[in-house]
DNA sequence: CTAATAAATGAGATCGATCTCATTGCATTC
DNA sequence: GAATGCAATGAGATCGATCTCATTTATTAG
């Protein structure tokens, strides 16, 4: 690949003339600029970004870090960031942490060693976090998305998950549910699930309801869902759950469904994201919408002014609730399920 | 941040003996690798990765476009080729055309620039391709995900579209059904989407039935959905529909049912792709399975195998039929859709 | 037409790691 | 004790672009 020093030489004139046809024109004369334009032409010069990288000690390139791109809470957030970095000149370098705080250190060891000039990272728990202590000690900026600001001092962007989920509770109890249960998924370890618990909590008190204890699962399956099923059979029936993201909810949906259940006439079914897909099911999925394209766009311009050395304390952004089928009023309702 | 060269100042030892203590600490005595590693301890050293590119002429780097992170199948298909990638000791710089031919150029510019050792695209269109056409003439390694492969001459890793698009309407037809409808989105122009209506002709052809002339969207939104089913009740009714991909069939699926109809009852329906999501839903989608894991991890495997030299022919991968309640028998319909 | 000033260009250093080649040091052998 | 050999280390070049500073060329004024 033709680099700028053999443009140089075909063109008759110095490295530096060269490079200064490309970053400034206007310091080059008109005639000399286009002997190396040409020049650059006819050898198919490709400008190198490592050799300006490592000169100008800027890599235009942002990591970023994500639990799973299977979920599409963070796919839909990442498309919106690499468009947003993209109209800015930068690049992604995309990982995922498979929801492993251990792998979480050596994939943001790595991205430093690219020296990537930013860090957008959403990790398992945002304080207490091996990885956030370690950045603590380094001069990368580092933003957090969809982990709770907290202890942990990184910035962060998200909406306020206690609030939405109360908010949720509270969209229940106004329909007239009374009955209202929380099921989470193999992730309660996730900070922002236990706000989500939190809210329901919360939100119960306040109407003087029970909250109550929430149904956690060891593994999101189908299998385990379905042995959701029974251990919701019990004494007093539930006329409404929350799940604490979208994905599990569709899931549950889709086992009462099959189990003969009416989604919403015997238990009205929340989630909590916003993903796209929730809109189109029939039902459609009632729940917490999450701006996951705003939420994108907002980490990387807030990371973009960050590395220009701003400070930033971004305010949560705003959550809304979307309306959806899955949801009704606990009149209609001949329930065999049970609390638990 | 701390360089090689201060840490062999602070070790006493020059910058040649430093870098061997960390490349090949066998050529290095082990009083002086240690003295070494106790400065780059001290010094907090991290190798900068933009010099060791420089120098190698290899970034381990791989750039990777996608149409759009929000359809799953490309997200799922990313998710294993990160994890395959890591494990190699690759990053992946993540990039998405928003569907767009020209954008597609400019991307692909950039991440040559950025020296990526190879590239692993889905175009819109693999022949008559501006970027392929680029991309033939440079000697960095290109494969191809999802397109199928052909004119364009690259490698490519994917199903057969049109045998799979084949096998999905013979299951239709060996079920019974006759009058069966292709449904596409607004991607008609994606060339995977042209084999997959040509494997569905096929499919009819032999089993002597029609092949009614494809109903192709415009816009892949809920109104146009909606628009659609009244264009669905003329004449002589459908029995069945294929969707070209999932996201359709699951948008389509819940339209129909909000507008009254039964599904599979009324109107069995196909999708395309086997984004994991359809398993959970009620009814479960039918659909042509597309191994996207394991897309994923062949593309990385080969483009790695490329980048090493070696030249790459792979093999279309599997297909599997996925089984869905969204499909039945056709006696059991009692239909008000009518043929277009 | 020359002096003074501005514009255009070139030489060389720099970013950080690594490779080649030369040199030093130590040990083995006769 | 000198010679041969290998192990360990250092000096310097290299990867490609860009910046600083010096130098040359062009322009304007007097």
């Amino acid at each position: 690949m033709a680099d700028l020093l053999s443009v140089a030489k075909l063109a008759g004139v110095s490295r530096a003339t060269a490079a200064r046809a490309f970053s400034s024109p206007d310091l080059v004369r008109p005639a000399t600029r286009e002997k190396v334009f040409n020049a650059a032409q006819q050898l198919a010069f490709r400008p190198n970004k490592i050799a300006q990288q490592l000169r100008s000690q800027a890599t235009q390139m942002i990591g970023v870090m994500v639990p799973s791109l299977d979920n599409p809470v963070f796919a839909e957030q990442l498309q919106a960031m690499e468009v947003a970095a993209r109209a800015s000149g930068y690049s992604l370098i995309v990982t995922t942490s498979e929801y492993s705080p251990s792998r979480e250190g050596d994939i943001v060891e790595e991205m430093l060693r690219q020296r990537v000039d930013g860090l957008v990272l959403t990790v398992a728990e945002a304080d207490n976090s091996a990885v956030l202590n370690t950045l603590r000690l380094e001069t990368t900026p580092c933003l957090l998305v969809y982990n709770p600001p907290g202890k942990s001092g990184f910035p962060s962007i998200g909406v306020d998950n206690r609030a939405a989920s109360a908010d949720a509770t509270r969209h229940l109890i106004t329909l007239g549910h009374e009955r209202i249960g929380m099921v989470a998924g193999p992730l309660l370890q996730s900070d922002r699930a236990r706000l989500r618990f939190d809210g329901y909590c919360h939100a119960m008190g306040e109407a003087g309801l029970i909250a109550r204890s929430l149904v956690e699962m060891t593994r999101h399956t189908q299998a385990d869902l379905k042995s959701l099923i029974p251990a919701l059979q019990v004494p007093e029936a539930l006329s409404a759950v929350i799940c604490t993201n979208d994905l599990l909810a569709i899931s549950l949906m889709g086992e009462l469904q099959r189990a003969g259940f009416s989604v919403p006439g015997e238990l009205s079914v929340m989630g909590f994201d916003g993903i796209a897909l929730g809109k189109h099911l029939y039902p459609s999925l009632c729940t917490i919408e999450q701006p996951r394209a705003e939420i994108g766009r907002a980490a990387v311009h807030t990371l973009l002014a960050m590395i220009r050395g701003e400070k930033c304390t971004p305010a949560p952004l705003p959550h809304a609730l979307r309306k959806g089928e899955s949801v009704g009023t606990p009149t209609s309702r001949k329930s065999t399920l049970s609390t638990l």
